[in-house]
DNA sequence: TAGGGTTTGTTGCCTAACGCAACAATAGCG
DNA sequence: CGCTATTGTTGCGTTAGGCAACAAACCCTA
């Protein structure tokens, strides 16, 4: 009989080390999502002692990954608290390598997007292309980067399923990649410290952090795009990934016993019924952007066409039943076009999701659209770059942009 | 916008009691789910120092929640290792509700079970009955209790969905309760702790403390007996309970898309295509135990149950694979019939499974028989109980049985 | 404009918990 | 019987969080 290895740290004992870091951690996550927090607010929340926050916004502020400033709440009674930010000095990179073109961004810590770049490409880029183009769009904003800004990493969404210990693409059906050591790649021409992980479980982080699941301990995920459909659960707080980091893959489970049409090799999942391309086909479309596509939908009179969304929505309804059943989430996001099929029909959905799944796990779900459309990505990669700081903010070592 | 409110504690700071607390409560899961651990290796699992570790031991000691012993490892070179060992004066009971019987168990902290009672009933017991007749077979086992034995609490395992943080049984069909308020009528009448869960998360937790998944991390468990299929999940070694204690409902998944019979309002179902019913019909049998069944399967040669067997190992294989897909587990644990179905092809199961799930997510899965058997429900109910006890040990406060 | 009430920041001290190092204890081995 | 290796014990040092007293800075009211 085999026995089970605990994966990450197999030292279980707690130091006291572990308790400042896990102290100072949880001060620069709150920092990380809220933004700006006074210091009384901190000690609130996190249940300690003024005078040991003090401490700690002092140790980050030592680190230089946090400001405080003086500002002032109109109307608060008593002496008024000195205000926490997160340092605009500290970000970093968001990649996306994508069917048609390469996206680069510079994120900061508090989430604020200070570039973005989008490089097409007319045919699928290799990956030894994709981390090339990447790694010169970097350069480029690198080399606008004032001195002394500190480079956490570099977090790279990337479309198919992703190990994410290594940061190899395992399979990515919409760049036609197999096994690619993208992250290897992509950290020897960078310099950088580089994670990888699924676009859609990193969007998933990005709305839990910063969007319509802000501050959500139990969420399921679904993104739709031309790729298909993708998928990002947190549980408990944080990411599932399951063993390897393979796990979410919601795009695959079975929804329907009436196959439509067998697209994939498994006939009736989701991906296979709820597709977007279907949809430009009833609008007649060879291509659309998110937004195009979503108007027409909106606007849709035809009785084709509606039939079409409603068989949709009514699969989407069911696909999102057995995930209650499975999770009982506090919130289900949804983005993409599966986004306009909710405002297309709400009460359909909601109620094609009532029909199949258990009463008890429907009762206080809450739908919803995603908030942060384009932004998602960029924002949920810089997420996973930020992961480490964020974990062990004093042992972390970040690049330091040196003077010119 | 509403926020989402942060379930459980909400303050997430760190103190130096937390800090205690977690080390004690890390030797003491060792122990428990090890039985007896030298000193030494409590040191180097943990990460700790020597002396941390005697520290730490002589508070279980001194709590009554451990022992130490100088029994020695033959041919070990230096100075032998104390041994330290979960007190068996530490109890708590289990309660499991059934169709035709209520059970009731006395369990160790080492997860030895002391006492099984199993009480018939000619029909479904009412919440009511149930809880009088569990909480008199408690009595009698209490009455035989040893002055200063402590009882942590009882922990139930219910077939239904469970509320857990009142313990209110929402709904258990093959019961005929609902909403019922079972935890509570149980406290009242025995005046300890009672925690409730659904049966399937506790066999789930049992097989991972004591059965084929000992210290796996990510275990998906499928159980199946007369009254469906009940899952259990477990994530980055906790278990998956989503917002209200709901989650891991894995019966309902849609397996396939040639819905036979519609027994549940969900064609297609795992838990309406593989069923114990369907292969008694097979058996010619009116009922069977599992024993009984599980030697009829085994030793089938008829073409027409072979056929049966065959689709139901097919559904379950389809099944499991839209399971891996989702959870990216290490290990999958079958038990009730669904392990005689493992063991009667388990070659087409794990083809079936691969044929339906991502590459990656199958990579090493293993795909296991429960160990446990008829005892899982007894230590997962016991697991329930002792869980407060277990994460916090030196404030959890026990019943004591008093001197005679 | 002054003073009371309220809240927050600061500072010095206390305490609890873990690490460390030296020493004692106990096994196997030649 | 002595050597080596490992472990338990003990006293001390370090560190991080709590506490309490005081100062600072705001609001409000007279």
């Amino acid at each position: 009989m085999t026995e089970f290895v605990r994966t990450g740290e197999s030292k279980r004992g707690q130091t006291r080390d572990n308790l400042r870091q896990h102290n100072l951690s949880t001060v620069l996550r709150m920092l990380h999502q809220a933004g700006t927090v006074s210091r009384s607010h901190l000690t609130s929340s996190t249940g300690l002692n003024r005078s040991t926050i003090s401490d700690l916004v002092a140790e980050l502020v030592q680190l230089g990954l946090v400001t405080e400033s003086e500002g002032t709440i109109a109307g608060a009674i008593g002496r008024p608290s000195l205000l926490v930010s997160p340092s605009d000095d500290v970000v970093a990179f968001a990649v996306n390598p994508e069917i048609d073109a390469t996206t680069v961004g510079l994120v900061t810590l508090s989430g604020k997007i200070l570039a973005k770049v989008r490089y097409p490409t007319s045919v699928q880029p290799a990956p030894q292309e994709a981390a090339e183009i990447a790694n010169k769009l970097i350069a480029n904003m690198r080399a606008g980067l004032k001195p002394g800004t500190r480079i956490a990493g570099v977090g790279a969404a990337v479309p198919g399923q992703i190990r994410v210990a290594d940061g190899v693409v395992r399979l990515a059906p919409a760049l036609n990649w197999v096994e690619a050591p993208f992250g290897q790649l992509l950290s020897q021409l960078t310099g950088l410290d580089v994670h990888l992980d699924n676009d859609a479980s990193l969007g998933c982080l990005a709305e839990r952090s910063f969007g319509s699941a802000r501050g959500a301990v139990h969420v399921v995920y679904l993104f739709a795009g031309s790729g298909g459909i993708g998928g990002g659960v947190i549980v408990d707080g944080k990411q599932l990934r399951g063993s390897a980091g393979y796990a979410g893959e919601l795009g695959h489970i079975q929804v329907s016993s009436s196959a439509t049409k067998d697209f994939s090799r498994l006939p009736g999942t989701l991906e296979a019924l709820v597709r977007r391309d279907d949809l430009l086909e009833v609008f007649m479309l060879d291509s659309a952007t998110d937004e195009e596509l979503d108007h027409d939908i909106m606007a849709s009179t035809d009785k084709k066409v509606i039939k079409v969304l409603h068989r949709q929505i009514d699969d989407l309804g069911r696909a999102l039943g057995a995930l209650a059943n499975i999770f009982n989430p506090q919130v289900v996001v949804l983005a993409g076009f599966l986004d306009s099929l909710l405002r297309f029909d709400t009460e359909r959905l909601l109620s094609m999701l009532r029909a199949s799944s258990l009463n008890a796990a429907q009762e206080s779900l809450v739908v919803r659209s995603a908030e942060l459309g384009s932004k998602s990505l960029m924002v949920g990669a810089a997420e996973l770059a930020f992961g480490n700081l964020l974990d062990h903010p004093s042992s972390a070592d970040l690049y330091k942009v040196p003077q010119a």
